[in-house]
DNA sequence: AGTATGACAGTCA
DNA sequence: CTGACTGCCATAC
């Protein structure tokens, strides 16, 4: 267990998710054990970008708002992939969020 | 070792 | 509903 080993559990995490649905950082957090580290996730998936094909896009706040749609390389590519996977997007928002919801 | 940052979450105005 | 502040955890400098 390398302390980078958190990141490791993010990506685990993150990609277990099905297509399809999405996620909370906050659930992703309460997975790993950390729960109060919802941030913590975030900065993971901060450095998604060092490792191999994350789906990074599946992954939402609290709200179902794509508030880390910015980070990607092309804002309406977060957008495009989720709708791929037959999820709505409205003004940066899931439609049917809660239904959508993956929990593990 | 201490400070600053971060793709959050929760609460208050 | 939106905006701002606080609290928590882990990383980077």
């Amino acid at each position: 267990m390398s302390k980078t080993d958190f990141f490791t559990k993010v990506y685990k995490v993150v990609k277990t998710i099905p297509p399809g649905r999405v996620s909370t950082y906050g659930l992703i957090a309460n997975k790993l054990g950390t729960g109060l580290s919802a941030r913590t996730v975030g900065w993971a998936l901060n450095a998604c970008h060092n490792d191999s094909s994350i789906p990074a896009h599946r992954v939402v706040n609290r709200n179902g708002i794509l508030t880390g749609k910015h980070h990607f390389k092309g804002f309406e590519l977060m957008r495009q992939l989720l709708e791929n996977e037959g999820v709505k997007i409205d003004d940066d928002r899931v439609i049917d969020f809660e239904s959508k919801l993956w929990k593990p």
